[in-house]
RNA sequence: GGUGAGGUGGCAGAGCGGCUAUGCGUUCGCCUGCAAAGCGAAUCUAUAGGGGUUCGAAUCCCUUCCUCACCUCCA
């Protein structure tokens, strides 16, 4: 498959030949996560998912920051250790992003766990003159790395004339960025130039370079975090190892909230708690996914109840599938169903082959479903037929992690007991009394689908939003 | 100011030299006891402005205008 590559500026064919080793820049756990965290790991599982349905290993790493001045800032603030607001973050992550649906990654590490890597890489980069100690801190000295801003296609000249770099005068140069920081507060770790706590860069350098080597096959992260932090990672990383670091840069864009910038000082950040509660976890998927991972992507309610109506039809397919009955298939409903089932599963391939278009994919995945759905509507749809879809419509929905709300036995049991009630007051023409069961099923979460000679259920999941 | 990405129908969003996706929306239908869900039809023939290149451009080149992001911490 092809991917964008940031640094080169173009596609680059992904080396799936042996396994796929993917390192992903995760939150600083001093906060909720927001909708924008969500966009990032969802784009990102749903390629490890796309990559592992092809048999591909994938060996996914995604960190925790849980050292930053942020959680110290919120620490004080609450008067509790930065422990205590790391860990709190760190667990309502795992609350959180489980019921996204998202993959749990091959490993989590955290950086408070990984301080002595760190250590150690800022040991070599003294020792090879790539960086040096301060009053401060230890920094990294960017004028001996020639390719500095090649990532993000910075003029280091320019950078300096920018003047918006950190003022220190213990640096040797404004652009040096720290390696260390002494503190003599907790959290504070010892090291040979004196106690202190690792920079923010060095972290995702040590804990990449300690889990998957040099010149692993795909480091990703938001657009925003391309510089400082990703050209920084590139510095330390290449002057340590003498090897090229990452294969290919992805980067994945922002998310906007009614096209603006989303962001705690505007107050307009959406976390993923909030969003779940009101759209559920297949909407925002299907949100996060329905346009190209490069661009941004604005956050706008009509967008989302759109994704509804759209959610809704895959229900609907889904349960005409499996309720589908055993009568005989039409030859050419066959034939017909057959092509466009393999032909909406070859664009959907092809589609995420080629940099990860999940927008085309998803297209390719809805007219399946709308496919299905014409059939079901002419009473046509028969369980031969489901033998074609229902495999390559569950690929789709695996690959894309979405899930549709199933129903226990016993409670089918009683949602066609109820059906057949129903059809009883029907056939005796007592309306009020057949609505009334049809109401009673409809607290159950489930909507009746009247055929003209049978009558199917569908489970719907319960949005939010809808109340 | 610098760098990057863009400007496509009412909206979202592909295509990236010829065959003008797709979805949502809207309207009217079908189905139904009525609904719901679903389906059908219609609607919409779009490519920021101006120049080029070409037999032919949304797609390539030049130019103008505009938007967004990054340039400080940020996914």
């Amino acid at each position: 498959m092809k991917i964008f590559d940031t640094l080169s500026v173009a596609e680059k064919e992904l080396d799936t030949s042996d396994r796929v080793r993917i390192y992903l820049c995760g939150v600083t756990v001093y906060d909720d996560s927001h909708i924008g965290h969500a966009r990032t790991i969802i784009v990102f599982d749903t390629l490890r998912r796309f990559l592992e349905f092809q048999g591909i290993k994938v060996k996914f790493i995604q960190n925790f920051t849980d050292v930053d001045d942020k959680i110290i800032n919120r620490a004080v603030l609450e008067n509790v250790s930065a422990d205590a607001i790391s860990s709190r973050y760190i667990a309502n992550y795992f609350v959180e992003f489980d019921h996204l649906n998202v993959k749990r990654a091959g490993m989590y590490p955290k950086a408070t766990e990984h301080v002595d890597d760190m250590i150690g890489l800022i040991k070599t980069l003294i020792e090879k003159k790539f960086a040096y100690v301060s009053s401060n801190g230890v920094y990294f000295s960017v004028s001996k790395f020639p390719e500095y801003g090649k990532l993000s296609k910075k003029k280091t000249d320019e950078l300096v004339s920018g003047a918006r770099v950190e003022v220190d005068e213990t640096k040797k140069d404004p652009l040096d960025f720290a390696l260390w920081k002494f503190a003599n507060e907790e959290p504070k770790w010892q090291s040979p130039w004196g106690s202190g706590r690792p920079g923010w860069h060095i972290e995702c350098s040590a804990m990449s370079l300690k889990y998957l080597g040099a010149d692993f096959e795909i480091h990703g992260g938001g657009r925003d975090l391309i510089f400082p932090h990703h050209e920084n990672e590139i510095a330390q990383s290449v002057s340590y190892s003498d090897k090229n670091f990452a294969k290919i840069w992805m980067h994945v864009g922002m998310v906007t909230i009614n096209g603006e910038k989303m962001s705690k000082s505007l107050g307009n950040t959406k976390s993923v708690d909030f969003v779940l509660k009101k759209w559920g976890a297949n909407i925002i998927r299907l949100f996060c996914l329905s346009g190209h991972y490069s661009k941004p992507i604005d956050y706008a309610e009509d967008m989302l109840k759109e994704t509804i109506t759209k959610w809704r039809q895959v229900e609907n397919c889904y349960y005409e599938l499996i309720l589908s009955g055993n009568e005989q298939a039409n030859p050419e409903d066959m034939k017909e169903i057959e092509r466009i089932a393999n032909e909406t599963k070859k664009e959907f391939f092809d589609a995420l082959n080629s940099d990860f278009n999940t927008s085309l994919a998803t297209g390719a995945f809805f007219r399946l479903v709308k496919a299905t759905n014409q059939l079901a509507a002419s009473e046509r749809l028969v369980s031969s037929i489901t033998g074609i879809v229902l495999p390559i419509l569950e690929q789709m929905l695996d690959i894309l992690g979405l899930k549709i709300s199933r129903v226990a036995e016993e409670e089918k049991k009683k949602i066609n007991d109820l059906i057949d009630k129903r059809n009883m007051f029907r056939n005796q023409k007592k309306f009020q009394d057949a609505d009334a069961i049809r109401k009673e099923i409809s607290d159950m979460g489930i909507v009746l689908i009247d055929h003209k000679k049978k009558v199917l259920w569908m489970k719907q999941e319960k949005i939010g939003v809808e109340g």
